[in-house]
RNA sequence: GCGCCCAUGGCUCAGCUGGAUAGAGCGCCAGACUACGAAUCUGGAUGUCGCAAGUUCGAAUCUUGCUGGGCGCACCA
């Protein structure tokens, strides 16, 4: 509806520059129209005519009076329009403009909103990709569900779109979990162990040796500890990313691919990269240690990508990967990260333009950290000591719908409160029932109206000019919004814009409902409204659906 | 010390990339079921958009400076 408005505009404006009524105008930015915040206002507005006043130096009203009195709007989808203001041009949209709507809305079903600015272009996102360490914790959480809505979000905008998680099973802190599972291993014949500071202490370090011990015995006792530790390793990061992923399947998150960072060391492929960057001139050495010149591309200092003793860091490995994610092809890539990463951009920026990648093709999200709190107390977390609440629990305790929308009520860049008493509760406080309940509520009317034997009605059965009543324009108007909100997230990546529209066009509902009712003995007038709920249906439903929330019947 | 992010009613947060009188939810007060589901609805009070300048027709939004909070500043990941 909005290109529909902007279409009219530089239409006529384009008319009247022909006609002589207006001179030259030119309008880099394109033509802005929005949604009024005050609905006397109309239904949308442009500033158009005060945007170019400056430009060719004429009364922004008197440009706005000529846009007005030649308007080209061969769709007739104007009410009226005026001029307000500085020089605002307010439109106002036909009714049944809105009513026709409907059967857009009933004709896409599931496609409602579904876009196509991605183009069919291949998109990664890559997300949660904690090591396997340990179980998943409240903080894992949150990126989960981001990362998951996005890549969600941009398949429904029409990328091909992959999601991956990058194992980190490469690192000395792999070293640390077989050396924590050894340790746990011998304490559990008998000998006293000094816990180090660097080890893992979690119960589930003791499971996955007691396992061990259960199926191989003591034999690791007198066995060469190295050759003991890599093994160890081995086996607990198997045991602990199978667990990360049964978390992440019944938290509804779902990869395509699980990418291990030991891959990119296969065939020397890492010490290549380096050698080739060396060359091209990106990387230098100080006689000990290699150096990246993340400089040249505005970091703060250069950063080390070999180390004194040899290995290679962190960043040279992620340098590889990026490499590697661009050789599959990716045009976009969404790197979602904790937010105490964020002095790590610049770097992994500078690395991407060494290999010769713009850096609008690297979007990094961050979600900042999470706040867990019980009845409004916080809950203490410590990962040294092994004492977090896990995901598990979450899921355990407050299920898989009201973590995701909790997770999705704030922006990703803000910090995040997230209560386990309230989002548990099933009351007003929990803003997951609020919009669930106008889904179940909707479909119990259409079954009591099957129950009463009244069909459910097609759009070519009902006349939509009854849909009159103040609630039912409200409601056609923020389903005709759908698809600019879900173009809007999709462009910026705020999965959250999508809650909060979710909670607004419920409580247009609930309103509705209390106000109205659907079913009566004014056939005609029956008929009409069911159909509005199907459609209001549909949205709910699409919208969940994005959200990897559920739309249940009953609740 | 340097860098990034944040600051909006009592609380938690939106504010569509510069628009018109700054909005929700929670909490508080007062009401609404013999009516399609009261997990709902209706009405009410609450604001120097951290402070101060600047940019322009117009600033919560952009610039600069300050104040206060979070996070980074590794040859960790």
């Amino acid at each position: 509806m909005k290109n529909k408005i902007a279409r009219i505009l530089s239409d006529t404006i384009r008319d009247c520059i022909s006609r002589g009524l207006l001179p030259e105008i030119n309008l880099p930015g394109g033509i802005e129209v929005e949604v009024p915040g005050n609905p006397e206002h109309g239904d949308y507005a442009s500033n158009i005519a005060m945007i170019s006043a400056a430009q060719v130096k004429q009364n922004p009203r008197k440009i706005a009076a000529v846009i007005e009195a030649n308007l080209v709007d061969p769709g007739n989808i104007l009410e009226k329009t005026q001029i307000a203001g500085p020089g605002f041009i307010n439109f106002y949209i036909k009714n049944s403009v809105w009513q026709n709507t409907l059967q857009i809305i009933q004709e896409k079903n599931e496609e409602y909103g579904r876009l196509d600015i991605g183009g069919a272009q291949k998109v990664q996102v890559e997300f949660v990709s904690a090591n396997p360490t340990g179980p998943l914790h409240i903080g894992h959480a949150r990126g989960a569900v981001v990362g998951d809505v996005v890549a969600n979000l941009l398949k429904n905008a029409g990328y091909a779109v992959d999601k991956e998680y990058y194992i980190n099973d490469a690192g000395n802190q792999m070293n640390n979990l077989g050396k924590s599972v050894l340790y746990r291993y011998r304490e559990l014949f008998g000998e006293k162990i000094e816990f180090p500071e660097n080890c893992y202490r979690g119960d589930y370090i003791k499971d996955i040796a007691g396992d061990i011990m259960k199926k191989e015995g003591n034999k690791y006792l007198i066995s060469d500890e190295e050759a003991t530790i890599r093994y160890f390793t081995g086996v607990a990061g198997g045991v602990i990313l199978e667990g990360i992923k049964d978390d992440l399947r019944d938290f509804g998150v779902f990869f395509d691919n699980y990418f291990s960072e030991r891959e990119l060391y296969k065939d020397d492929g890492v010490a290549e990269l380096l050698d080739s960057l060396q060359k091209q001139g990106f990387i230098y050495s100080d006689g000990e240690t290699l150096w990246f010149k993340t400089t040249m591309y505005n970091d703060e200092k250069d950063r080390v990508v070999v180390r004194k003793n040899g290995d290679p860091t962190y960043f040279a490995a992620d340098i590889a990967y990026h490499k590697n994610k661009y050789a599959r092809g990716y045009k976009m890539i969404v790197d979602i990260w904790g937010a105490d990463h964020h002095g790590y951009m610049p770097r992994l920026w500078s690395g991407i333009q060494a290999l010769g990648q713009d850096k609008s093709s690297l979007k990094i999200i961050l979600v900042q950290l999470v706040n867990l709190l019980r009845a409004g107390e916080p809950v203490a977390m410590s990962t040294r000591s092994g004492e977090f609440v896990t995901l598990r629990e979450v899921l355990d305790e407050v299920g898989k719908d009201a973590a995701r929308y909790n997770f999705l009520m704030r922006r990703s860049d803000s910090h995040l409160d997230f209560d386990l008493e309230v989002a548990k509760k099933q009351s007003n406080e929990n803003p997951v029932y609020y919009v669930q309940y106008a889904h179940a509520r909707i479909c119990s009317i259409l079954k009591m109206a099957e129950e009463r034997g009244i069909a459910l009605p097609e759009y070519k059965d009902i006349d939509p000019a009854l849909l009159r009543e103040q609630e039912e324009i409200n409601l056609m108007k923020m389903m005709a919004k759908y698809p600019e909100m879900i173009e809007g997230a999709a462009r910026t990546l705020e999965p959250h814009r999508i809650t909060f529209y979710l909670n607004e066009l419920a409580g247009i509902f609930h309103s509705y409902y209390n106000k109205n009712k659907v079913i009566s003995e004014n056939e005609k007038l029956t008929a009409a409204r069911l159909f509005l709920l199907r459609t209001v249906l549909i949205v709910f439903r699409n919208a969940l659906n994005i959200l990897g929330v559920g739309a249940p019947e009953k609740m």
